[in-house]
DNA sequence: ACCTCCCGCCAAGAG
DNA sequence: CTCTTGGCGGGAGGT
């Protein structure tokens, strides 16, 4: 509280035009805001107030000549918007984690801008410093751009939101809480659109998909764009000009596929999408072009496409007529576009030398291989969740034999049959084959072969419905959720000592398994029934299921909680607990996806291997009380799934029952930042510390897995109370050692016991969370992408989901490359979805976000309630009083609010 | 000078 | 008619 009324001051005393500068990143960043400085008060002062009341927020009321009433509204405790307040109250409680917050900011790459000046700026604040800086500071260019901007969307939806989940987007609150005008939210939904990771459900109103089904939809978008030959238009208009070839385009094009399916097309996977009438404005809208964009990169062979040719192909196919200013326009819109999908990790900028010279161009470093999509693998591992099936794919997973037996779906054969199919079939896809899909098959393949054997072996295990779902191409999407299997206590862990675990995170390798487990963590295999009661707390002991499970995911994502959105809106609760909040924050945003070029460079500061928690928002209360259940494992499978997740967020947030695993790390280092701030009060969260994972070599039992115990994460550096730990909650991580090669590891602390409906969503971490399905709610295994220990990368993973899922699978070289190429400044962070990254390095949680939760969701989640806020209504009437002004979005209310 | 692409006008659409 | 969507392109920041 004190904190916030010297925020306010500090606010106060500046000088007005800082104010409007600054705010809070999410504000800063605001078109608006910029706009209203210069313009401000000659100007159009209807149009401005909106904006001035956003900007200004309360702080400096004075300074509002325009609109003193909302300042009113906004109740003085709402100085600065939530997410400011909660840094504010987070810095002034812990200098140590001002002081990170403000590496951070260093560290960020300039993506990040936003979020460093963001930072800084409450920093500053706090220090008085502020002026200066917040005048540097402003906002420049970049920190608008689309692409940040669409960062920071995305930060606020789980990649992978459990089926259960509706998140619904208000576009308002969207707005608002980013501090931009609608318009440029349109820009972004209409491409998220085209991929289907959103659909619009109402006015102003889109639900939230997430990338479950992106490899389908790219799959569709790559048979669509080779039905219509665009990598033959594509080659040849790259061996002549652009200009000579227009005309020839228009005949082929007639030829081969008809534009006019391009509408439809867009159909194709998802329900929602409405289908664009035909020529009316929307057949040139966005999203067609998005659509059609996505699909050159698909086709081509290269993954690089030039804007010209794409524009000239747009233009074609528009029938338009290529003038010269109309390829203008079109260029301009393709850069919309490519912000979008760089921010979804999925193109990167490059340049393309020809003989005219250099031209601006983007390369595919999504996923290539859409082969394996969930269907096939839904039979596999799901006879029993049907559900998880989208959330699943991505992944992989071992079932138990028992329950495929149940279901009498499959045996064991068949299910690793399935696998290898799925691996290997899809003649379809081409570049499957042709790029890394190579190796990622290869791994696939072995991966399918020892999850055979296990099921083998495993006769008498417990069952455990698992899923085995294969990545599909989506592992690269990062941020692939697990699914949690559910329960139970199969696999065991208890705690482990942190001491013990340090020394293995250094080196992970360096601990045999054997040596590691002999003194203080024992490794057992056993089944449920064996497993021992919960261990003390001090003895860490594994209980690995007797077979092995794993595997891979992309990133977790898990909570759709809308909640991130609300960063920083919804913070603005004050935090009950500072742990509490912290482990909140933590939470990725869910933006997994995201895309953040940022987080990777951050990522790695702090943590080596992290672990990420999911953060539970809304819980927070149930955070305090962990359950460790051991025994979730009556929970359905579904369920379970879901609370797997969630609880491992509750667990984080919780406390971590176990040691303050939660603390340790976010995973998602990469994640982005998001919006606002979170970022900052996720480092903050973070610990330094290293990971601690005690890596055990092949255990008996485990054909040549390994097991990477996490070590108590430094649950002091979080500030997070070390609680007793629960006595399942040891975090552990199965690996098979030759064929994954080093993964990172987050895995989230064991879940109090219940699982909240409401999932948090975690968005950032990029890590996968698995639930193994044997280890009861306790044992969360996460395995980020990011997370990866990959030694011979040494950049960072970012904790991206996007990024990550692709370094779990083993990318082709050509993908990590890409990757690593990525610039980092980009905002591609997705840049590292190969990097492996290192023990030492944790990912970083990027995301702040966490926090929110509770308070986000609400806040999110239903917009319609959400809007009833004063906020929301405030705005709206303004902005429709405004209407005149058409667009401009009134943020007065800050989205804090 | 060229690349990018923010910004917001203003019209099509939806309700 | 009001409000939502979003095409469009001027013009400015970045290199």
């Amino acid at each position: 509280m004190e904190v916030n009324c010297l925020t306010l001051k500090d606010l106060i005393s500046r000088p007005p035009r800082l104010d409007f500068a600054i705010e809070d990143g999410e504000n800063a960043q605001k078109e608006n805001i910029f706009v209203d400085r210069s313009r401000m008060a000659p100007k159009t002062p209807i149009k401005n107030e909106p904006i001035d009341l956003s900007k200004q927020k309360i702080f400096t009321p004075e300074r509002n000549p325009i609109t003193p009433v909302k300042l009113v509204d906004r109740q003085q405790a709402e100085p600065w918007t939530p997410t400011a307040n909660l840094k504010i109250l987070i810095s002034a409680a812990s200098p140590d984690i001002r002081d990170r917050e403000k590496k951070k900011g260093l560290f960020r790459p300039i993506e990040n801008k936003d979020d460093a000046f963001t930072d800084s700026l409450q920093l500053d604040v706090v220090d008085d410093s502020a002026v200066d800086e917040f005048e540097k500071q402003r906002p420049s260019r970049k920190q608008k751009s689309l692409g940040l901007l669409c960062q920071k969307f995305l930060a606020r939806y789980p990649s992978y939101p459990l089926s259960t989940e509706k998140t619904t987007i208000s576009l308002d609150e969207v707005a608002i809480s980013l501090g931009v005008e609608r318009r440029r939210i349109y820009d972004i939904v209409n491409v998220l659109e085209s991929l289907h990771l959103v659909s619009r459900v109402a006015k102003n109103q889109y639900g939230w998909h997430g990338r479950h089904s992106l490899p389908k939809t790219l799959r569709n978008l790559q048979r669509l764009g080779e039905e219509q030959k665009y990598e033959e238009q594509m080659a040849y208009l790259q061996q002549k000009e652009l200009d000579l070839i227009d005309y020839k385009f228009g005949e082929r094009r007639r030829d081969g596929c008809p534009d006019s399916q391009d509408p439809q097309l867009l159909d194709f996977s998802e329900p929602d999408y409405p289908s664009s009438s035909a020529n009316s404005r929307k057949d040139k809208s966005l999203r067609i072009m998005s659509q059609k964009f996505v699909m050159l990169f698909l086709v081509s062979k290269t993954k690089i496409v030039t804007l010209d040719v794409a524009a000239k192909i747009l233009i074609e196919e528009s029938q338009d007529t290529p003038d010269h200013s109309k390829f203008k326009t079109k260029v301009r819109r393709l850069y919309d576009i490519a912000n979008v999908l760089t921010s979804l990790a999925l193109i990167k900028k490059v340049h393309v030398t020809e003989d005219r010279g250099r031209k601006p161009a983007f390369k595919w470093i999504g996923p290539v291989d859409f082969s394996s999509t969930d269907d096939d693998l839904v039979d596999v591992s799901t006879p029993v969740l049907p559900e998880l099936k989208r959330e699943i794919y991505g992944h992989i997973q071992f079932c138990p034999k028992q329950k495929l037996a149940r279901h009498g779906s499959f045996n064991s054969e068949q299910a690793s049959e399935k696998i290898q199919r799925k691996v290997n079939s899809e003649p379809s896809s081409p570049f499957r084959q042709k790029q890394g899909s190579g190796g990622y098959s290869l791994e696939i393949g072995s991966l399918a072969a020892v999850y055979r054997q296990k099921i083998e072996d495993i006769s008498e295990a417990e069952a455990f419905a698992g899923q085995s779902a294969m990545p599909p191409s989506s592992s690269l999407d990062a941020a692939a959720p697990l699914p949690s299997p559910p329960v139970d206590s199969e696999y065991r862990v208890s705690p482990l000592s942190h001491q013990v675990l340090s020394a293995a995170q250094t080196d992970l390798q360096a601990l045999p398994a054997q040596n590691g487990l002999s003194g203080r963590g024992v490794v057992s295999l056993a089944p449920a029934e064996r497993r021992p009661p919960a261990l003390a707390a001090a003895q860490p002991l594994l209980y690995v299921p007797p077979a092995p499970l794993f595997m891979l995911c992309g990133g977790l994502r898990e909570a759709p909680s809308p909640g991130s959105g609300a960063e920083s809106a919804a913070e603005p609760p004050p935090v009950p607990s500072g742990q509490k909040r912290l482990s909140k924050e933590r939470e990725p945003q869910g933006e997994e996806e995201e895309p953040a070029p940022k987080r990777h460079s951050r990522d790695h500061e702090d943590g080596p291997l992290s672990l990420v928690m999911p953060k539970k928002p809304s819980d927070s209360t149930d955070i305090a009380s962990p359950k460790t259940s051991e025994n979730r494992g009556s929970a359905p499978h579904e369920d379970t799934h879901m609370n797997g997740q969630l609880s491992a967020a509750k667990a984080v947030s919780g406390k971590a029952t176990t040691n303050g695993f939660v603390s340790s790390e976010w995973g998602n280092p990469s994640r982005n930042t998001e919006t606002e701030n979170p970022s900052k009060e996720n480092e903050s969260t973070k610990e330094p510390s290293l990971p601690q994972y005690l890596y055990v070599q092949s255990p008996a039992g485990l054909n040549g897995f390994n097991v990477l115990l996490s070590g108590s994460q430094s649950p002091h550096a979080v500030g997070l109370p070390v609680g007793p730990l629960p006595p399942l909650s040891v975090p552990c991580m199965v690996l098979p050692s030759p064929t994954l090669g080093a993964f990172p590891v987050l895995y989230s602390p064991t879940m109090p016991g219940p699982v909240s409906s409401a999932p948090s969503p975690l968005p950032n971490a990029g890590p996968v969370n698995f639930g193994l399905p044997g280890l009861g709610s306790t044992a969360h295994l996460l395995i980020g992408p990011a997370a990866l220990v990959n030694p011979k990368s040494s950049t960072l993973a970012s904790a991206d989901p996007q990024l990550q899922g692709p370094c779990s699978l083993h990318l082709s070289p050509v993908m990590s490359r890409s990757h690593g190429s990525v610039q980092p400044g980009s905002p591609a962070y997705g840049g590292h979805p190969a990097s492996t990254v290192k023990l030492q390095q944790s990912p970083v949680p990027v995301t702040p976000k966490s926090i929110r939760c509770t308070h986000q969701e609400t806040f999110f989640k239903t917009p319609g309630s959400l809007r009833d806020p004063v906020l929301g209504r405030k705005e709206r009437n303004q902005s429709r009083s405004s209407s005149s002004a058409q667009r401009r979005l009134e943020i007065p209310s800050g989205g804090a609010d």
